[in-house]
DNA sequence: TATGAATGAGCATTCATTCAT
DNA sequence: GATGAATGAATGCTCATTCAT
């Protein structure tokens, strides 16, 4: 049981690794197996399919960072407060899952319907998350009356913008201090 | 001759109709032959391969996109105008362009390494002419003395994040007015 | 009319050349009608198939070698001078016609059936007429009372083992003095 | 493990068989898997490409050739009889490999450059020793004083000419017998 | 349960041949 | 007649998936 849950674990650790470096089509079975340690038809004891075992990544991948990101938010916050937290969450989500952040936001090719449309989903989710917290901070007075769409879109284009520094290009910056950062400018914009 | 060029953007323009759809590995010759109206054959009278085709169509599409932001920006500008028009001939450029914009910002998958580094590369000379931008900005005191690269990073992804709703989403937006309302929040920030 | 019949040549000297250096397979009809300095298209004015140019080159190949051989060789003559006149005439052939030669002698691959049964016909042929020869002269007392079929093979062997080193090594060689030689041999062995 | 050999053995077998009988460019992967049994992807589990397929059973085929040949030659034996035994070993090669003698024969066709090489320097390595052969011969005066080298193409020649009769046209000989007259011939000539 | 040998659907690409000009 | 752009049948090869062991 505990071997089962393992080599279930050890099946997708390779392949995060491998196809956060080759891609879906790119990645072959064969290649997960070698890296996994085990055999190839091994795989198909605990994914029906090479699809099914991504979705399963990226499900998995899904549920961590939505995780990370929300599990620090207390509703006794201020916006400002909760918007650093959540860039400080995304930053240090990808520091550390360099290879999963690859996957979930190499926003890669078509490969199934079904899947893009369950992440168009997942998106229009934190979306709307997002677009909720903007409303009750504008409501509140905290933030001046935007339109939260596109308040969203902007503060949704910000977050995903820092994963390729991060996790393509190796940029090590402190999550806090950038978060710190990145809030000022958000919350004051640029002129001077 | 009129009639070459025209059977080769034939192919290009149903290539992209395909490849924005399908992405690179699901997209066939053959479909793309079909959509096009001509025999499969024909398609390698005028491009040596499917990788090349896609070449050719992202660096038509780059030139094209370049050439539309770069366009509308003298130098006479001030920061804040040159950063409205930016946004606004994004905007456009993904309006009138959608399936284009998908394989631009979509189709990146690790397809062959030459083209990713070709992608980096193009990545790289936009942030850097943007990290310009803001030097230039910060140095006449138009805008705070903050990191330019923080801001690059910042700024290309309000950028990017904008593709989505309008692409994909079919989202109608007024491109004066959204590039409106996103310069105010670039300039000064949300907070009330 | 003398034109039309220019080009069929021209077209035939081409293939010559690149068959000879290329093989039927790797030969393109293109490179034929580059080479011939025509349009693909014109090819086929002349010959219905790339099958049947090259059964063509053949046949026109075999008729001008077997003229060649034959021309020459009165029935007058000693066998012994016969043979002389035939290695001769043969090596003369290879040297004047190395192309030809080489599509001639280098028993290609099975392209087609009927080819093949055309090509063992004419070789049986060939032989038939040298045993015809070993006959009489055995009959005439000649030469010693060998096995006409094996005398044939041996001969055959002889003759056709010579074209390789001229052809595809360029050994220059005076036809007349090798043929000398060579006939020696025959004749009269190798022991001392 | 026995098996694995045993299947690589089966597809050799099957693409001998095919290959001689419809040669190199006539020959689909699908034809061999056919013949042999399998499925056409299991031919690619044992060889990398259809080439390597033809270069191994080559090279394999060639091996077996020359051990035939040589391991019957000691060199206390006289030229004369050294003759005798390469032309039996010869024979009785071609009457017990007939579809591998075809391939090692016949199959000239230019299909890679690589493997024009690889024959050219073989059938250069054979000739080498044969001239070394007779040069000995000469110097210890057994044979005449000839040159070696045309004596060489000469005695080539008849080896070669030997597999058409029997390989194509199925002609029985004891070989024992056959190399006794050819011997006789080479040595003697033919004149009475 | 684990394996990896076997499989064959699927696809890019080639090139002899056609036919509209 | 001459052309060469267009064609699609043909084929080598890949790799996800299966299944006998």
């Amino acid at each position: 049981m505990a071997s089962k849950e393992n080599k279930r674990d050890r099946i997708i650790e390779a392949a995060i690794q491998v196809l956060s470096k080759k891609g879906y089509h790119n990645t072959k079975m064969e290649e997960i197996a070698v890296v996994a340690g085990i055999g190839k038809g091994t795989i198909y004891e605990y994914f029906p399919s090479k699809l099914q075992l991504l979705q399963d990544i990226l499900e998995r991948s899904f549920y961590l960072y939505d995780h990370s990101i929300k599990a620090d938010i207390s509703n006794s916050l201020s916006a400002e407060q909760k918007i650093r937290r959540l860039v400080e969450a995304h930053l240090r989500f990808c520091q550390e899952n360099k290879d999963l952040t690859r996957i979930l936001f190499f926003d890669t090719e078509i490969i199934d319907n079904e899947l893009r449309d369950w992440a168009c989903q997942k998106r229009r989710l934190k979306e709307e998350h997002m677009q909720l917290l903007f409303a009750a901070a504008i409501h509140s007075g905290e933030i001046r009356d935007l339109d939260t769409k596109m308040l969203t879109i902007i503060i949704s284009g910000i977050f995903s913008s820092f994963w390729v520094p991060v996790v393509i290009e190796g940029w090590e910056i402190d999550a806090t201090i950038a978060a710190e950062q990145v809030t000022d400018i958000i919350m004051c914009g640029i002129k001077r």
